[in-house]
DNA sequence: ATGCACAAGGTTTTT
DNA sequence: CCTTGTGCAT
């Protein structure tokens, strides 16, 4: 086949490239994914390479979906033995079959973060410490960060552990990682990392890996960690034929231990490796490129480089500040609506995207009221829907009985009369008989002389369901064995006695789970309960069963969802919301350059989303679970050249938009007042802000009056803290040395000081 | 042991 | 706001 036609030099430079190693630099929206799936192609179809024999990684199954989807419109049926997966499922592949070299069974559980936490709640209170004072969720993310960045191959990882806790974290660190030993779990950077050990230990089971893949091509290689590079280089390293794919400028997961060094220095691992440069954007229009690269040129750790736009002019970007998040959403459903009508577009082509998920609930909310379809990316998974991780907790405990977290899941659910007292003694026997929870019921240990009844009948429940699993599948279907769970341990009879609207959709959404086995099990015959429970452990909800259930028209959805999800995807119109200070860039990330570094980058990834639209939004105050605050617009705003960049301001005064500096046809917008904004909407602008600002500072509203004489400050200016930075005089009260200030700050948030004892600086 | 009512406290991003 | 934990009544 001959596929110069269909890809530009460079392009073609990359895909026909066989042996050897090859970086690809691609800018965004250069086609890399079509480069990608014209090199498979052609080392299939043009050098007898069997599909089987070439791995692709990439970072989302949203990518590896999209990938496999292409190969296979490109060459036909036999894209599908390609191994194109993401690392974690292709360490789950790797250890599922070359594990037990290194004493990992192949039915080991998957913990995510949920069940870290509840084993560090556990440990917490062994250690006898309170986990309302150490956060479990924060020390999991600790561990999640030392397992990232520790040297694999040393067993002594001190240097990682902060001295900041009031207890000794390697002691805590020893046995998290003892229990999960003990259940034959494994979180998700034990996936990466006991893969790696397995390539370096069973130089076997390397060489079968090699063998099998001897073509290697990675995606979004800016993002790797340094496991992930290891395990490439590795499975590459007898063939050495590797090909990278990655764009330094959208590396957006150094929190997760992405090491962009791993780009940047492929030449030196490959000295011979060929280089090219994919600098052409196909994509977006030059005033949203040129939008872009006035935000992303200001990093100053970046290789300088500007995309070549192909498509040539088109709308300049907007950008609009609301009052408020509610003002936001109308702004972008009115959007919405307006240029569906005036361009003839459809839902799919519109995306909304914003800095973190709680931002989402109210377009979710101006979206259904106004009837328009949307789908989310990201948030809540299906499998993570509490009645799918009852059904899935017996599952896994019947393929894992080791798994303590699942144990306890189940044990009283539905209520057997199985309580905390029960549960203790459960655990002081396994800890006395250094055994496994399950093996303490299974022996029928008893406490007291005797055994509470519950744990009786869960036993031989529990006993039953080890002996059915043993027909599956070739006596039994996987389905029918899972349908048996579910009414056998008499979860779908107290389900269906509850009868509540609730209890309905739970019994629904079981249904589905039903569907997605049913299905999985004719999309893989042969495969086992194990795999299925691996699988769906790294499911995201981009595979989510419901989405089709919920729309009408699912195909025709607006797409909500972070930045982050919307890496490697573009839309027609992109809106791209909460451009505030502390929202974005996020105040977690906002202390250090490299941190503002990275929300740049995720800034540039979200611009160059857009192929024809771009809205930016910010709001002037948002309400976050502590109250209402001020935002300031984010410095990413300013940073666009205001030659580029269309501000629509919002005039209170007659309460509709109007569009500075040159329009869209028809896309004025008339704000309405909401009722959900609890009288804070229109009228004039400063005046009625300030007031409300008051409104809701003071408490009492008496705005004007808390101005104080005796303070040397006055509400709204800006001052700075040492130790907070830079913020807001929210409100002044008292007099004389009992001068309180109210600030909020641009980092923490909302503090108050008693003027006398504060430094602050007037800026 | 269970279930309900109320209080407290907590927001990054994801495999 | 929305989730999680605790206390109290059954």
């Amino acid at each position: 086949m001959d596929f110069r036609k269909q890809l530009n030099e460079t392009q073609f430079a990359a895909a026909s490239a066989v042996n050897g190693p090859l970086l690809i630099l691609a800018g965004a929206g250069s086609g890399k994914t079509r480069v990608i799936t014209y090199r498979t192609a052609n080392l299939i179809r043009n050098h007898n390479v069997p599909p089987f024999c070439i791995m692709a990684v990439t970072f989302t199954n949203k990518a590896a979906a999209e990938m496999r989807k292409r190969v296979i419109d490109l060459i036909g049926p036999a894209g599908e033995q390609v191994f194109i997966r993401t690392f974690h499922a292709s360490c789950v592949y790797i250890l599922r079959r070359y594990g037990k070299h290194i004493g990992i069974p192949s039915n080991f559980t998957i913990y995510d973060s949920k069940d870290q936490e509840s084993v560090i709640k556990e440990i917490l209170l062994d250690m006898k410490i309170d986990p309302k004072k150490q956060k479990p969720s924060a020390i999991v993310s600790k561990i999640s960060e030392i397992k990232d960045k520790a040297e694999l191959d040393s067993r002594d990882n001190s240097l990682f552990f902060p001295d900041s806790y009031s207890f000794n974290f390697a002691e805590l660190y020893e046995s998290y990682n003892e229990k999960l030993h003990s259940r034959n779990a494994l979180d998700f950077n034990d996936l990466l990392i006991k893969t790696v050990v397995l390539l370096k230990n069973s130089p076997d089971s390397l060489e079968d890996l090699q063998n099998k893949w001897k073509y290697i091509m990675v995606d979004e290689y800016q993002d790797t960690n340094k496991a992930q590079y290891l395990i490439t280089k590795m499975l590459a390293d007898k063939y050495k034929n590797i090909c990278v794919v990655g764009d330094d400028d959208q590396s957006i997961y150094s929190w997760r231990g992405a090491n962009i060094r791993n780009i940047l220095d492929f030449e030196k691992d490959y000295p011979n490796a060929l280089v090219v440069k994919l600098e052409h954007n196909y994509r977006s229009t030059a005033p949203i490129l040129n939008a872009a690269h006035s935000v992303i040129r200001n990093n100053i750790e970046r290789k300088d480089k500007q995309l070549i736009s192909t498509r040539g002019d088109g709308e300049k970007p907007v950008y609009c500040s609301a009052n408020n998040e509610y003002g936001e959403a109308e702004f972008v459903i009115n959007k919405i609506q307006s240029i569906k009508h005036d361009e003839g577009l459809n839902n799919s082509d519109f995306a909304v995207f914003y800095r973190t998920n709680a931002q989402s609930r109210i377009f979710e909310d101006y979206l259904r009221k106004n009837d328009i379809n949307y789908r989310i990316v990201g948030g809540l998974k299906f499998y993570d829907r509490k009645e799918i991780k009852d059904i899935v907790s017996y599952l896994k405990l019947i393929v894992n009985p080791f798994d303590t977290i699942s144990l306890f899941r189940s044990i009283n659910n539905p209520p057997r009369g199985i309580g905390a007292k029960t549960i203790e003694k459960i655990r002081d026997a396994a800890y006395e008989e250094q055994i496994s929870e399950w093996e303490v019921i299974d022996k029928e240990i008893q406490f007291g002389g005797k055994i509470p009844a519950g744990l009786v009948k869960f036993r031989s429940i529990m006993l039953s369901f080890f002996v059915k699993h043993s027909y599956v599948p070739e006596k039994l279907k996987l389905t029918d064995f899972v349908r048996d769970v579910i009414s056998d341990s008499g979860y779908k009879r107290s389900l269906e006695e509850e009868n509540t609207p609730e209890s309905k959709t739970r019994l629904e959404n079981i249904d589905e789970f039903f569907n997605s086995i049913f299905e999985y099990e004719n999309a893989n015959p042969e495969s086992t309960l194990e795999e299925f429970l691996q699988e769906i452990s790294l499911l995201t909800s981009e595979e989510n069963p419901l989405d089709d259930e919920n729309t009408a028209d699912p195909d025709n959805c607006v797409t909500l969802m972070t930045v982050h999800n919307a890496k490697g995807l573009e839309y027609p119109v992109v809106f791209l919301t909460g451009m505030e200070e502390g929202t974005f860039p996020h105040f977690n990330s906002s202390d250090n350059e490299e941190g503002i570094e990275e929300e740049r980058r995720l800034a540039y990834v979200g611009i160059t989303r857009a192929m024809n639209i771009l809205f930016i939004t910010s709001a002037e105050f948002r309400r976050s679970y502590s109250g209402i605050s001020y935002k300031e617009k984010s410095r990413f705003i300013d940073e666009i050249d205001p030659s580029f960049l269309n501000h629509q301001v919002y005039s209170e005064s007659n309460s509709s938009s109007q569009i500075y500096g040159g329009s869209f046809a028809g896309t004025n917008t008339v704000f309405r007042r909401t009722e959900s904004t609890a009288g804070f909407s229109a009228g004039s602008a400063s005046a009625e802000a300030k007031d409300f600002f008051n409104k809701i500072n003071s408490g009492t509203g008496d705005s004007g009056k808390k101005e104080n004489s005796s303070s040397s400050f006055s509400i709204r200016d800006r001052v700075n803290h040492p130790k907070y930075g830079n913020g807001y005089i929210l409100t002044i009260e008292g007099t004389g040395d009992n001068v309180k200030l109210t600030i909020n700050f641009n980092t923490v948030g909302v503090k108050s000081f008693l003027e006398k004892y504060t430094p602050l600086q007037k800026i």
